[in-house]
RNA sequence: GGCCCAAUAGCUCAAUUGGAUAGAGCAACAGCCUUCUAAGCUGUAGGUUUCUGGUUCGAUCCCAGAUUGGGUCACCA
């Protein structure tokens, strides 16, 4: 409708001013709800064409437009402002074609479509998911929804970062001070389990400086010289080198994590089509480095370490391979990059990791286009926001650290107890209830934190995350919950929901209704545009804040007249399916009943 | 210090990418359950959009500078 009528605007000049204008001159939006009309086109652009005043302009083009398109019943112009009114036949076609399509706003893959791989979670082996990884999975998995609702082929991927000086520290921690513990031993989730040692480890490390410091050694020289990250280090070499008896104590370890992660990734909803570790990846990224070194591209040095001096390009010198020949993050990423593009035909790849490594990615970029990889520049990084506490930032050292499962437990028992208040759920089975509150804390949780524009730093609140009123996941369950209430209302009582309605008279609050639901589709499309699942987020509110206007003030079931009844059952069920839909692309479940 | 990012109601967030009188939720106060689920709905109050300039018909949005906060500049990831 608004291309329609932009090129009918274009017409409009050329007829009556004798003016060629681009489509970019011409502004259609959406009438501000207080004003009459539902379509406002922009007159001021064309002033200096009619050498008119606003209102006249507005006048003339007005109504050139209602001539020329049908769908258009009428205008208005205030200050300048040309609205124009959209016929009743019009919405109520929307709602018909809304309804008609199970997958309404979604757009499905062909063989053409484009591949779009889209990375995130990507942990490392040594602690358990928090607060932080949350945000990523959460916007990770919703990403790839929306990108598949825009016609993309998707794969999902994690990178698992498994080794390094970080898996080592909390290894040697195990062996120090382990005496055998296991999963299994302890009763202990397998990823706590060995953060516990991590922090062992950092616990000695600690100490041991403190010793040196008062022994006379600089802070900088005692973090060198403790034995116990000489040790760490000395591991690390022995498990680049192979070393049978590492590398058993290290798939044990990380073993127990993943079971742990396995658990987490389950609770939260998020899945991968492909997941790759930092373990095999590593050395296809020395290698690369290594050619590079041969070719120039890189510089190596006395003591063996290898630079990328990126000054010319205004950023700064990069160590690739550290001088005893152990690899770093960035060199992995390197051979990850590689790997994939010759597993998969890849068109875009987005990788979802927070704004503090937006100077990493704009390196790993030019580092590969340097190697010779054209697709080098293309990779785009999905920096969001940091996850902040009303303490302030999450600190491990000090203990602030929201542990994921320690969330999501709570959110669940939350959610039971206000569950049991309300005892809305009576007759239901135990399990039927537990799945309910479920998906309701993680309504809650997920809401919370996708609703916010990703690119910005957010505040997690834990009470205002848990809170089920207002604008909040629940809230939005429980009005797709009651839509269904409705439904199962109108089913016992043997009405049939036509699958479509004729053009009948709808009052304001119905149209209101229509305009927000017909504009989903576009809604989508933006989402994917500007990878936002924010985008998505607001518009399910706007939607189930004016169902519930409606639904208070007027009553569905009781309306005498048939058409209008059935009418607005199936604006009711339509509007349902969208709130499912647009959930789905969030990741947030639906229940039938709250 | 160099570079990057942010700043909107007491708090958490929006604002159709430059449009009309800047909107929601929470918190506060006042109402609405013999009526399709009150996890709901209605109303009141709350703003110099951090500050100063600039660009133009028009700026929360673009530009410059300042202030405040955050990030980053590792042989960490």
């Amino acid at each position: 409708m608004e291309i329609l009528i932009r090129n009918k605007v274009i017409e409009a000049i050329k007829v009556l001013y004798g003016q060629i204008v681009d489509e970019k001159q011409v502004q259609v939006q959406t009438t501000r709800k207080e004003f009459a009309g539902d379509k406002t086109v922009m007159v001021f652009p064309f002033l200096r064409f009619s050498k008119k005043t606003a209102e006249q302009t507005a006048e003339e083009i007005g109504a050139f437009l209602v001539d020329s398109i049908t769908e258009l019943s009428g205008y208005n112009i205030v200050k300048g402002f040309l609205n124009l009114e959209i016929s009743n036949n019009y919405w109520i076609n929307q709602l018909n074609m809304a309804a008609a399509d199970e997958n309404f706003g979604f757009k499905f893959s062909g063989e053409n479509s484009e591949m779009v791989m889209i990375e995130y979670s990507s942990p490392n082996t040594n602690k358990p998911l928090h607060l932080g990884h949350i945000r990523n999975n959460l916007l990770g998995f919703s990403i790839s929804e929306i990108m598949k609702a825009n016609g993309n082929k998707v794969v999902k991927t994690n990178i698992v970062n498994d080794r390094g000086i970080h898996i080592c520290k909390s290894m040697l921690a195990w062996q120090k001070l382990g005496q055998g513990e296991t999963p299994e031993s302890s009763g202990k989730k397998g990823d706590h389990l060995v953060g516990e040692y991590y922090v062992k480890f950092d616990q000695l490390f600690k100490k041991e400086i403190a010793a040196l410091v008062a022994e006379g050694s600089t802070e900088d020289e005692a973090k060198e010289k403790a034995p116990i990250i000489k040790e760490a280090r000395e591991m690390l070499l022995k498990w680049e080198a192979n070393d049978p008896e590492t590398r058993e104590l290290w798939e044990t370890m990380n073993s127990w994590v993943y079971a742990g992660f396995a658990e987490t990734y389950k609770t939260l909803g998020v899945d991968f089509d492909k997941i790759y570790y930092e373990s095999n990846t590593y050395t296809v990224g020395r290698d690369e480095v290594l050619r590079g070194v041969k070719e120039g591209i890189f510089e190596q040095m006395d003591d063996t370490s290898v630079w990328a001096d990126l000054s010319k390009d205004g950023l700064d010198r990069k160590i690739l391979l550290r001088s005893d020949g152990t690899s770093v993050y960035m060199t992995q990423d390197i051979g990850t990059a590689k790997i994939r593009y010759s597993d998969y035909p890849i068109d875009h790849m987005i990788y979802v990791v927070g704004n503090e490594q937006i100077y990493h990615f704009q390196v790993l970029s030019l580092l590969l286009d340097k190697l010779g990889y054209k697709w080098g520049k293309d990779l785009y990084h999905f920096s969001y926001g940091m996850v902040e506490l009303p303490q302030g930032k999450m600190k491990s050292r000090e203990g602030t650290v929201v542990d994921a499962d320690d969330l999501v437990a709570g959110m669940i028992d939350v959610a039971r107890k206000v569950s049991e208040e309300l005892g809305k759920l009576d007759g239901y089975s135990d399990e039927e209830k537990e799945r309910i509150y479920h998906t309701v804390a993680l309504g809650a949780l997920k809401y919370f934190i996708l609703k916010v524009d990703p690119k910005k730093t957010m505040m997690f609140n834990p009470e205002e995350s848990i809170d089920f009123n207002g604008n909040t996941g629940p809230f939005i369950q429980y009005t797709y919950a009651r839509i269904q209430s409705v439904l199962r209302k109108a089913a016992d009582a043997g009405i049939e929901i036509p699958l479509e309605v004729p053009a009948i008279e709808i009052n304001e609050k119905e149209c209101a209704l229509i305009k927000i639901l017909s504009s989903f589709p576009s809604v989508v499309e933006d989402a994917g545009q500007n990878h936002s699942p924010a985008l998505v987020a607001n518009f399910v509110y706007d939607l189930v804040k004016e169902f519930n206007q409606f639904y208070h003030d007027i009553s569905i079931m009781n309306e005498p007249d048939e058409q209008i009844r059935k009418f607005r059952l199936l604006l009711a069920k339509t509007i349902g399916s969208t709130i499912k839909n647009g959930f789905s692309l969030l990741g947030i479940e639906v229940p039938e009943r709250m």
